[in-house]
DNA sequence: CTTAAAATTTAGACAAGCCTAAAAAATAAA
DNA sequence: TTTATTTTTTAGGCTTGTCTAAATTTTAAG
């Protein structure tokens, strides 16, 4: 059995080799756990004992097989959760996270089957994230940011990379979620600025949120 | 803020008081936390230090108005998700405990109130225990253990006092839940074992399972 | 290729919660 | 009321997860 503590460094350690790569670095994972390098160097010998990670002195961490399975079921629980809390307690999607940030670390495979079946098997969370099934198995999709996108070219917004509060409501005052329609209408190579069009209003953006929104070309 | 096991300690005290009357001993708390008493001690003083007990070497502890209020919260927290694990997941009432032990501790009063809003504000949780309402209020109940009635009395089951699941199983075996209603048919002042009715079927029960089960007389 | 800087690890401490063993206080028995 | 027993507390340790400060290794710069 794992600790809290344990668990959210394996998150740590997924999300960040899923986003930056294989072999985390020690300041990488301190950093995402708002904690010392030091710490975290203590941790990673624990979870490297444990065999949860693979790990060679100074040379970064990484996920083992069993390592990745138990990260992805707490994450399949985080989103899990997110999903009951906007959809059946009428959460914003930008009030769920924290709180699913406890539930996640329930001890019970029957709590999260009946809880998976109630919510009717959903895909994704609130966010647009894919949710793993109980195996573990994520299904790929075709994401683009739309930070990638050229003049003229438009698509639907399938999720954010970005999911703190603030972001997320800053696209509720432009109305943007996941379902909207949006298209480049104008982008400048300086700044990667740009003019986007939603839902026939359009908008100027910087590349802070270009980058942080996720999109399924048309 | 309280930790997991503060919190678990001042629920353990609040149940104490409840049903043996105020002023705790050491040995009661250690006991009900499956610990020793020395560690009790170190809680206790604890608790003290942050004004939620009122303790005095050698005499026992007793709530604090602070501290029931935490305890009652907690209680109502537990019980509420009993609600929704029974309700809305299909959970029988013998599996629910465990779970809900684990529940009870999620930070977010948001949550419980938009849970307790989704299951209609409930009364009860499943083994027919109150659930506070937000302000810590318990409504008094009128129950009798089935123990205490007489020949040919009878009433409906409201609640169990026993609630391992080894107990509840057994009542399910027996067809008697929430709702049930009981006559006493026979009652034996030997060993004060007794034959029920239930639903036009007669059992013998002895006197541990009697004075587990609380009915509203008719 | 040698030195400076950055990253990482080790050493030693600390708080929370638990433990065992021993001391102290309260209660029961003689 | 004095002694024996039980209850409770204290003392000292252990583990988990954190910290700071110092040592070590790696990487980058000159």
């Amino acid at each position: 059995m794992f600790t809290l503590a344990e668990e959210n460094y394996l998150k740590a350690i997924f999300h960040l080799e899923n986003d930056y790569g294989t072999g985390v670095s020690t300041n990488a994972i301190a950093d995402k756990m708002d904690t010392r390098a030091s710490s975290a160097t203590d941790m990673i010998q624990k979870l490297a004992d444990k065999k949860v990670i693979s790990y060679q002195k100074y040379k970064g961490a990484s996920l083992t097989k069993k390592g990745k399975s138990i990260a992805v079921n707490i994450i399949r629980k985080h989103r899990l959760w997110e999903v009951f809390l906007v959809e059946k307690l009428d959460f914003q999607w930008d009030e769920v996270h924290e709180i699913a940030e406890q539930l996640e670390h329930i001890k019970s495979d029957e709590l999260i089957q009946r809880l998976d079946l109630f919510l009717g098997h959903p895909d994704f969370d609130p966010h647009g994230d894919p949710i793993p099934d109980k195996n573990g198995y994520i299904k790929p999709t075709e994401k683009k940011l739309l930070s990638k996108l050229k003049k003229n070219q438009q698509g639907i917004c399938v999720g954010v990379k970005e999911s703190s509060a603030k972001f997320l409501q800053y696209l509720d005052t432009r109305k943007i979620g996941i379902g909207s329609s949006i298209k480049v209408i104008e982008k400048e190579d300086f700044d990667q600025s740009m003019t986007i069009q939603v839902s026939n209003k359009q908008f100027f953006i910087t590349k802070q949120i270009s980058e942080n929104l996720y999109l399924k070309t048309i």
